[in-house]
DNA sequence: TTCAATGCAAAGCTTTTGCATAAAG
DNA sequence: CTTTATGCAAAAGCTTTGCATTGAA
């Protein structure tokens, strides 16, 4: 990664213009004029380097592994929270935050270890979508 | 699912005995007098039932998923906290778990599905090992 | 000019499937 | 006796690697 190529800024620019959304590397590849190896090794590399977040689908045949573009890096302090409809990835920055983690540190010595961690649930939208007659 | 089987008695027993760790398919196929296949479809069908518990690791070559009992079985009314050190499970089930969920509904609007999520972090005896010197 | 990135094709792993056989009920 | 589960081997799918070639600085 010393060198700046139109493959990599083509992998990054994919992402960060569809931020919203999740894809595997075989549609970033249908999505951008790059190599297969060459996508695999531009998200690998994006990944560690915190500005792509990975999902892993289950392994094996069949199912492969989802990214979505990460616009707060590599910052950890806050909690994700992804809608399991529209996928939508929300940043949860809010004040409340620091009340649970102390929550789970004192009450259940345990470090919650934000960067890793992904709530799953469906947001404020598709809530309203899934249930019309409520 | 109709019949019982000495290779499907045998998978479950295995994962009640271990119920702290987490296996791959693989080491399981090679704990239990069984075919690769059959493990496969044991697994599966034990994961679908909701007294094991799917870990997704990076799919493709070289990594696979991780399977763990769930001795609550399906009940989706608590959260899970795993320690990334030990592997361990812990089933958050106080009562401030109703809080957090309130808190991320109503000012979130997102309502949280607790069976899907789970939350890495260091658990307490790993806190102590990892910070000799705190 | 030099060293890293690309791309193709081949290899590697995990998981699934087909089908004949064995076992459960 | 009928129906389901097993097991082997083959297939499938995602991701990585080797190596010659292209392209960046």
């Amino acid at each position: 990664m010393k060198y700046h190529t139109r493959q990599r800024d083509a992998v990054l620019r994919f992402f960060m213009d569809h931020g919203d959304r999740c894809f595997t590397a075989r549609e970033v590849y249908d999505a951008v004029d790059a190599g297969e190896a060459t996508v695999f090794r531009a998200i690998t590399a994006l990944t560690e380097s915190g500005l792509l977040k990975k999902y892993a689908s289950g392994s094996g045949r069949g199912d492969s592994a989802t990214y979505q573009y990460n616009a707060c890096g590599s910052r950890t302090d806050h909690i994700h929270l992804k809608c399991e409809h529209c996928g939508g990835l929300i940043h949860m920055d809010c004040s409340f935050m620091a009340t649970i983690l102390a929550h789970f540190l004192d009450e259940h010595g345990f470090a919650v270890d934000c960067g890793k961690t992904v709530i799953y649930g469906l947001c404020e939208n598709c809530r309203k979508e899934e249930e019309p007659h409520a």
